[in-house]
DNA sequence: GTATTGTTTTTTGCATTCATTACGCAATAT
DNA sequence: ATATTGCGTAATGAATGCAAAAAACAATAC
């Protein structure tokens, strides 16, 4: 039994290896599609059989799959019982955008730090444009684009551990941001404050911009948190 | 440090359901202490049927646990290709130590706020144990009672998803703490700093601790950088 | 009518088998 | 000697089959 070459892989110069997408990794993306669209709703439950024959694959890369998504968190696997998609409770989410405020003042403060000037000018289109969809009161393109901004910041941050976690928990938070239905007031708010991040931003101000982060994360918080009931 | 196994299902009432534990975490419970104990080396080539004759099963619930762990990034799988005990780059331990020192801060300043004075007589309790060990010199024995004195602080931040990612972290972060071997004097730095911790907690001076915790941890970071060899 | 037990049916868990892909080595050409 | 091509082997990827567990249902006792 030979130990095949590892060197292609991993040796200083990145390798050229091409990587077909695995079935069961595309099979991840579709369900968390299929999670964040609302197809498969929070405390539904997967049964295998069935949801492999509406993907058309067998049960072995759909397991494989639903072990990823509980790996992070938005399948809940009990053994022998079966898998579901994972409703949070009021705390959970309560929790996770306390960490989610924490991790985009992080952000906005390595970000100040580490922006370059091509960064910037993309993040200042992309706040044009946000700002233009909020006057034509274009919801989706907004939101879009006020997450396209999120996003910016944190790869400006370069740091992908942050990143990476930053990525995580959006996934698991996404589907609630959306059903926040914000008020006009709120909405007029929430743009001030971006308004003022981009300044800050601008200017690196890393402390100003960090303490804004956050705080707009917060109010995201308690905007969501408001509208949710208790599903008991 | 457990991994798997959500403990009750998610209805309001929580559920009698025993558990056992499935193969496949227990499979992911074994490789996680393969790699942090080193039996498996970062960057070495994990074989399918070999690992699964090794630990005794076949291999569809090792690929599942494999899978699983690819999540956590404490393995790396190319496509068609193989799976490897993740390697970590200099930068990527650099991010994730950062990153972890921001979280430790933050369960910090957390738990000053929601830490019960049971918990800060267990956190004093562990606090002596480990100044014992550190006059005789008892390193593993110092190194657990440090571990748990940041759980049981994390603990006391009482947000899940904080602790979860806290975990997570540390679980990649684990083998490289170990192999950072500090000097006496850093020792008696980090003790000092500990005492200030304890200090710092039981006065409730959130802003203090966070500091504190924070900048310990980046002091540990540049410990275990300075002994990290770049292995091309 | 309700509760409990026994039986059937469904679903998950794992092992095995088959297919596909990539590696390693030898043969060949340059 | 080096590079390239072709083939055999060994790896991963996915599907199927089978066993075990759980849920649903029916029958019985009270």
């Amino acid at each position: 039994m030979q130990i095949p070459n590892e060197a292609t892989l991993e040796t200083s110069g990145r390798s050229l290896r091409i990587e077909r997408a695995a079935l069961h990794d595309q099979i991840v993306q579709r369900l968390h599609d299929l999670i964040t669209e609302g197809e498969l709703k929070p405390g539904e439950r997967i049964n295998e059989r069935e949801l492999a024959g509406r993907l058309d694959v067998s049960r072995t890369p759909l397991r494989e799959a639903l072990r990823v998504l509980a790996a992070e968190k938005l399948v809940t696997i009990s053994p022998n019982y079966g898998a579901f998609v994972t409703r949070m409770t009021r705390r959970e989410i309560q929790d996770a955008f306390e960490l989610m405020s924490k991790l985009e003042r992080f952000s906005g403060e390595l970000a100040c730090e580490r922006i370059t000037s091509e960064e910037l000018e993309t993040i200042r289109g992309v706040h044009e444009a946000m700002m233009a969809h909020w006057q034509q009161q274009n919801l989706p393109g907004y939101y879009h684009a006020n997450q396209q901004i999120h996003d910016l910041i944190n790869q400006a941050a370069r740091n992908d551990a942050l990143r990476q976690t930053y990525l995580s928990l959006n996934r698991r938070l996404h589907p609630l941001r959306l059903s926040s239905n914000r008020s006009d007031t709120k909405w007029r708010r929430a743009v001030a404050e971006h308004e003022q991040m981009l300044t800050a931003l601008e200017s690196r101000d890393g402390d100003t911009l960090g303490q804004l982060m956050e705080r707009h994360l917060l109010e995201k918080r308690d905007a969501v948190l408001a509208d949710w009931r208790d599903e008991a």
